[in-house]
DNA sequence: ATGTCC
């Protein structure tokens, strides 16, 4: 794959084959080490009916199911522009939420002990059932696929206020519940509120460089406080509409004349029954991730209110595996798209309409979870840029989960973090050794990247005090 | 990511 280059931290890949747009890659070298597969699935994408200005990949890009992860493309929906699950990953709606609790991490440190044994009590996780909510019967299901986070607060799960700072004030209102599955709703039904496995994480962290300080402020960070980042996603309940939709695509595809060159990249137009069975679904999974966030957060709070005394504000909540319907502007016209961000952060820029007020001139906070151990990041939106508003999602993984096993045994991984300081509450430990951070890229240098191609700016670095993981 | 293959 021919990659030339435009800019610091910019690649195209002309038009070739059945491409109907160039592909965009925001990288540096150094960050596209055996990356011929990702970049194959970049062209892939360009194919689309519909799609708009290019396939674009940010700098944490590697191979995934039919899209790259770190993959952005929009779809133009009244052109035929296409909707594919492929687009989103199985995963829909994984995301980030960070909140930041009222102490430093001087006065914290005597009571982080405590907070790690009791988030070891209340943390749901690792693969399978289980979560904080006991559902009492399908009908509260329905409720939380309908409302989202706004339902968990409405059940006394959360207050007021962190709904708008959540993505969509915490619940889109497109989800269509009758096209979810009966085996994802008996998938969801008992993992509601329960971190997953692999990549997801608690952490308890502190803000240790902040880099604009009136964005921190507008945030509500500053240097030394102590936060808590919780990344994780719809369970098997996503995964399963995942499954079923591309399912559904697959046979759909040749009645709309549409060839794709994977299979992995099944679609329809968004405006056809299939197109719009899936967005209903997922956003019902949307909803479901949401819901998980807030109750997780839930439970936090309860811990750090017991244990240290302390109080968790909610700084945001952002998916970055998702569908969306937005509307930008392309070449001077107002269009209807359709954006997919498969391992991509939606960044709206100071001034965006549909920011709440308190956020409206720092821009969207952007919320990057980095491998164990090492460190987050947190971003905001900025004017101009490129790829409808996105950037990048997390470190990218370099090796496989088989391969990281080999490198390193879970305990002496756990004797190492423990070492640096980090106190660790794991699930399994083969699974901890999977995510060692020897497997995934230098968030710094994603990070660096993305800010370098003009995607984002960064706000402030959080390092991790403890880490929970499934 | 995922009841890591219905």
């Amino acid at each position: 794959m021919e990659l030339v280059q435009e800019a610091d931290y910019r690649f195209r890949i002309d038009p070739h084959g059945a491409m109907r747009v160039p592909g965009v890659v925001f990288a540096s070298r150094a960050l596209l080490p055996d990356a011929e597969k990702s970049l194959e699935q970049v062209a892939n994408v360009a194919t689309l009916p519909g799609i708009v200005g290019a396939s674009y990949a940010m700098p944490d890009i590697h191979w995934g199911y039919g899209f790259p992860i770190g993959g952005v493309a929009a779809t133009d929906v009244d052109e035929g522009g296409v909707v594919s699950p492929g687009g989103v990953g199985f995963d829909i709606s994984c995301g980030v939420r960070l909140l930041a609790a009222d102490t430093d991490r001087h006065s914290f440190r005597s009571a982080l002990s405590a907070v790690m044994d009791g988030l070891d009590r209340a943390i749901p996780r690792g693969a399978g059932p289980g979560g904080v909510w006991h559902l009492t019967g399908p009908g509260q299901l329905e409720r939380i696929l309908r409302g989202g986070s706004r339902y968990a607060v409405e059940e006394g799960h959360g207050e007021e206020r962190d709904l708008r700072r959540c993505e969509d004030g915490g619940a889109v209102a497109d989800a269509d519940v009758g096209e979810v599955s009966v085996r994802a709703r008996q998938r969801g039904l008992g993992q509601v509120g329960s971190l997953g496995s692999a990549n997801h994480f608690l952490e308890v962290q502190y803000v240790d460089e902040v880099h604009d300080e009136r964005a921190a402020a507008a945030f509500g960070l500053a240097l030394g406080q102590v936060c808590v980042m919780i990344h994780c996603g719809s369970r098997g309940l996503g995964h399963q509409i995942c499954t079923d939709h591309v399912k559904a695509m697959d046979r759909a595809m040749s009645r709309y004349d549409i060839t794709v060159p994977d299979r992995q990249l099944a679609c329809t137009p968004v405006d056809s029954p299939e197109g719009r069975a899936y967005l209903g679904a997922m956003a019902a999974a949307a909803n479901y991730g949401r819901a998980n966030r807030q109750l997780l957060s839930d439970a936090a709070r309860g811990v750090f209110r017991g244990a240290a005394g302390a109080r968790l504000s909610l700084v945001y909540d952002v998916s970055h595996n998702l569908a969306k319907i937005e509307t930008h502007t392309v070449a001077g016209a107002r269009r209807t798209l359709c954006v997919h961000r498969k391992g991509a952060t939606r960044a709206f820029p100071p001034g965006h309409p549909d920011l709440p007020d308190d956020l409206r001139e720092a821009g969207q906070p952007v919320l990057i979870p980095g491998t164990m151990g090492t460190a987050s990041y947190v971003l905001t939106g900025v004017p101009g840029g490129d790829a409808f508003h996105s950037t990048c999602h997390g470190a990218g993984r370099l090796l496989s989960r088989h391969q990281a096993a080999r490198t390193v045994t879970g305990r002496d991984l756990r004797a190492r973090l423990e070492s640096e300081g980090i106190a660790v509450r794991p699930r399994s430990l083969r699974g901890l050794a999977e995510e060692t951070p020897e497997a995934y890229k230098d968030v710094g240098e994603v990070v660096a990247a993305s800010e370098g191609a003009g995607l984002c700016r960064r706000v402030a670095r959080l390092v991790p005090l403890g880490v929970v993981k499934g």
